[in-house]
DNA sequence: GTTGCCATGTAAGGTGTTACATGATTTA
DNA sequence: TAAATCATGTAACACCTTACATGGCAAC
């Protein structure tokens, strides 16, 4: 899936320019692109051209002048037969588990440290996300569906990270408790 | 992070090819890359050119040479501190939930049978997952905490798409029942 | 007086993907 | 006879990222 759908989501719902997409996509964690201003603008282009899009230019004094985009009937069209489709399943990064697959060579304090830092960076994480719950955010809400589903969303997304930091904690205590140590044997 | 690691991680643990470390990354979905010739292949190349890994080649009569790879001692060093630094945070790609935010164009109906296709595919992989969870599959066991780090990594991933199965099960449930519909009142 | 916001854009590069290519041997 | 396994490699490209570039205005 390329970013194109989710500008198109975007425009479905109202008019917007590069500027207010690119600020929106780079402040939800879960539209998951830098929201870089190659990747909007240019893809802006590429829709325009495609006639999924209109664009109204809107001179400024002193700014540049702003490209306002707007759906077309087309690009509605390719909006809904993208939205119908059977989604790939998603698709986790996950560092941590490959470190700690490999982490062999490292003695018990040094894996207890990392493990340390990594909680605190999820705890941070998983307190934005809270604030952001509680304080609304923007959505469309449109309809009482449409404002169901985006609560959803957002609890799928915090719920994958406070799942994270129960499991850290977790292997934490695992790791002390229960006497997996390992005194480093090796060539190092 | 890039494949580097992981093809030195492996290395660490005993000399392989370039043909059995594409096995064992395709074969492993915590390692998340697709495994292709080209990525491992040149990347072998460049970790000999930096003197991370040795090249011992063994000639064949019938196939090419077997390229036999392993760890020097500078690339232990690379791959331990590697192991020692905090790992960014999983990064989550969820084109589902991309959909559902953009889904108000859709029909109930519409909608109900997309998830019933995406629901029937994490089923697949979760049994996929708890299949392998059970017949243990391979792993280093070099010492006891690897042991169990290793199970602690595969018990982390399982649990992901086990609970976004639990989530999706339940998003159908609420959809159904709660009577957060959706009579499409759009121009297309 | 430096940082940040508005608003657009370009350039260069990294990382990974799919597909192509060879060729012998084994399995269905 | 078609496909899969072993074993290597190349080519083209999609997608996304970081950094660079401009320039006026407002805020602290």
């Amino acid at each position: 899936m390329s970013i194109k759908y989710v500008l198109l989501g975007f425009l479905a719902w109202k008019p917007l320019t590069g500027y207010e997409l690119k600020k929106m996509i780079t402040a939800s964690p879960i539209l998951y692109w830098s929201g870089s201003n190659n990747q909007i603008y240019q893809t802006l282009v590429k829709l325009h051209k495609e006639g999924l899009v209109t664009r109204q230019v809107e001179h400024q004094d002193d700014n540049p002048p702003r490209k306002i985009y707007a759906i077309t009937a087309q690009g509605q069209t390719m909006l809904t037969e993208w939205v119908a489709e059977t989604p790939p399943l998603p698709d986790l990064k996950h560092p941590l588990l490959i470190q700690l697959m490999w982490s062999e060579s490292l003695a018990d304090a040094e894996l207890q440290a990392m493990l340390v830092d990594y909680e605190a960076g999820l705890q941070v994480e998983v307190l934005m996300l809270r604030e952001r719950q509680t304080r609304g955010e923007f959505a469309p809400d449109r309809s009482a569906r449409e404002a169901y589903l985006w609560s959803a969303v957002r609890a799928n997304w915090l719920a994958f990270y406070e799942s994270q930091l129960a499991w850290v904690q977790e292997l934490q205590r695992e790791l002390a408790v229960k006497g997996h140590t390992n005194e480093r044997v090796h060539d190092l």
